[in-house]
RNA sequence: CGGAGUAUAGCGCAGUUGGUAGCGCACUUGGUUUGGGACCAAGGGGUCACAGGUUCAAGUCCUGUUACUCCGACCA
């Protein structure tokens, strides 16, 4: 491609409105332009580049067995019915009507008709297992868009869904699926890691979670470097270190703690490591949208309440943190801000979380205006009592790793992708069901598997770009070479350049000829924004000792190679 | 939805106590220049987000609305 007959408008400087490195380059280098907040119209450059991303993510696909498919992005309201999402999903669904009056919904994600397809075509068990998938746009109506393409209303997403006859199986598609994740973001030049998910109200067995670690992640990783173990902080596991030197036997005794209604006061009155201490909670817990009844929960005065755990621990549609406190002084006759666990019960549930469930010689509220009890042992003094793990895990202060003991490690992530064993959900919904080899009905499982294409791209130029621009990994590129041509008043140059370009053109190098009558620094400046992994720069001196000037755009290293060795040098180059 | 901020040329921005709009880049023309976002000269480009109001006079003051950005809540 010549320059001069593409459209790549590229931007000098930083559009206001743009925040992330992703972002910001990706306006800057011509790969789109925002149309509204959230909806982004890609240019030839921008398109190339996800076309890149989606070709990787298909060719993986189909290597693993999946089948690809195209299904449509208006969904029938009674699709969704069925399925009962219709309701599930609140406000981020976008919904529209026909002139009929009849309702639809833009695809958030396609469960339902992937499963009604099956439904429909497939009758035997000897067609299983099946992995059907699509490339296609999904629409949210995020509460808030940001950071461009991360999070936008409308995006580009492989889906694919599994069915198998058995859990045996289901756990061959589901393994099957993660080995191909695992070579679609290697090969797409991701630096990610593969954690352990909730699988919440998809009431799934199990989920994972391929996160890019990166410092505009909107989800906390904790990882151990030494087993691998690695999980969404949403479910994320640990062991809390407790000081040893506070593990007396004490007598629970009440305490004068005048205005002390923070954990941080108390403990600073009493002269008390905040380890030792117990934070209340008061969670108001609905069911089909009704108040059911509050929960008290009881977590070490350091950590923080995990609401998915709790959530899926107390199987409720909806918790809220209870945020009256008048509610909560009047239900339970207690003063919010000395709020504890004993002489609660049985007015209220109480829920202590693992941090706390063994301790003693703690420091708790006493239910009393200005008033706290020291020396509390939990296994002593309360009682009706359930002990779950609630706790939203830290991954800092010497927390160690469930499994292996070592120091455990916390960072952001994106999410790229998710993979689910979804079970018999949909199936069940849908009515699914296939004649087994003895005659007999089986209901099949079912699995689902998400990447985000267009987040990927986004993710892919977060993490690999300099000060200058992006920095391509060579498989992501479109233009493999950028031919920076000094000058286009010279004939011979320019026609030596062209020779050059034609010559790479032939051997699938894609190069792009700045062929553009501008001074070389502008041309420099605008290779390296745009990221091209190789810049091949035709001067005249060098051409008149028949050589050209190679750049690798990553590490900015120089080599002065005879023009006739140029695909030569190139192949061995990317070979490596 | 709560909090904060922004809206002036294609982009980035300035615009004082209210007096009829400017800078840099980009664009057009001519010239010089040509290995890391050149220089000179001459041009073109504005419903100052929108709607009201105050005033002789509003980009500027007041009220309302909209859009966008950031933080939070939310995110199968």
């Amino acid at each position: 491609m010549k320059l001069t007959e593409y459209f790549l408008p590229t931007l000098k400087e930083n559009p206001s409105d743009a925040f992330i490195p992703s972002h910001q380059l990706m306006l800057r280098a011509g790969l789109m332009r925002k149309t509204s907040s959230g909806l982004y119209s890609y240019l030839p450059y921008g398109l190339a580049l996800l076309l890149k991303v989606e070709s990787i993510v298909r060719e993986e696909m189909n290597d693993a067995g999946a089948l690809e498919c195209k299904i449509p992005l208006l969904i029938p309201k009674e699709l969704l019915i069925k399925s009962g999402r219709w309701y599930v999903f609140k406000s981020e669904l976008f919904r529209l009507k026909n002139r009929s009056e009849n309702d639809y919904a833009l695809s958030p994600t396609n469960e339902e008709n992937f499963t009604q397809l099956i439904k429909d075509e497939i009758a035997s068990y000897k067609e299983l297992p099946i992995n059907l998938y699509q490339i296609n746009y999904k629409f949210r109506d995020e509460i808030r868009s940001r950071f461009g393409v991360m999070r936008g209303k409308e995006f580009l997403m492989k889906d694919a869904y599994s069915f198998d006859l058995d859990e045996v199986s289901l756990d061959e598609s589901y393994q099957k699926m993660k080995k191909a994740y695992f070579k679609i973001f290697n090969r797409l030049g991701m630096n990610f890691v593969c954690v352990k998910a909730d699988s919440g109200a998809m009431g799934g067995d199990a989920s994972e979670e391929f996160m890019v670690t990166s410092a505009i992640g909107e989800e906390t990783i904790i990882i151990c470097e030494k087993c691998g173990y690695a999980a969404n902080s949403e479910i994320a596991q640990e062991i809390p270190f407790h000081p040893s030197s506070e593990r007396g036997d004490d007598d629970l005794e009440k305490v004068f703690t005048p205005n002390t209604k923070t954990i941080k006061d108390v403990c600073s009155y009493l002269k008390a490591d905040v380890k030792n201490s117990v934070k209340a909670r008061v969670y108001s817990i609905y069911e089909d949208e009704h108040l059911k009844e509050l929960a008290l929960v009881l977590i070490r005065g350091d950590y923080e309440v995990n609401e998915v755990k709790l959530s899926n621990f107390l199987q409720a549609d909806e918790i809220k943190l209870t945020e009256s406190d008048l509610e909560i002084e009047e239900k339970l006759g207690t003063a919010v801000g000395f709020i504890g666990g004993i002489g609660l019960a049985p007015k209220v549930k109480i829920i202590v979380d693992e941090t706390i469930a063994e301790r003693k010689n703690l420091i708790m509220g006493s239910n009393e205006k200005d008033y706290h009890y020291k020396g509390v042992d939990i296994k002593r003094d309360l009682k009706n009592y359930q002990v779950a793990e609630i706790y939203l895990a830290k991954g800092d202060e010497g927390a160690k790793c469930v499994k292996c003991q070592a120091d455990l490690k916390k960072t952001k992530g994106v999410e790229i992708g998710h993979i689910f064993k979804l079970g018999r959900k949909y199936v069940k919904d849908f009515d699914l069901t296939f004649k087994n080899a003895d005659g007999s009905e089986i209901i099949p499982m079912m699995g689902c598997y998400g990447i985000g294409v267009t987040r990927s791209l986004a993710a892919i130029i977060e993490q690999n770009h300099d000060e200058e621009g992006i920095i391509l990994p060579y498989n992501v590129a479109h233009f493999k070479v950028v031919i920076l041509l000094m000058s286009m008043k010279d004939e011979e140059l320019v026609d030596f350049a062209e020779k050059v370009y034609f010559d790479l053109k032939d051997n699938h190098f894609n190069p792009l000829l700045d062929d553009r009558d501008e001074r070389p620094g502008f041309k420099f400046k605008d290779a390296n924004l745009i990221g091209v992994p190789y810049q091949v720069v035709i001067g005249k001196k060098n051409m008149r000792l028949g050589k050209v000037e190679l750049i690798a755009r990553k590490s900015q290293e120089k080599k002065l190679i005879p023009a006739s060795e140029l695909l030569k040098v190139l192949t061995e180059l990317i070979s490596k």
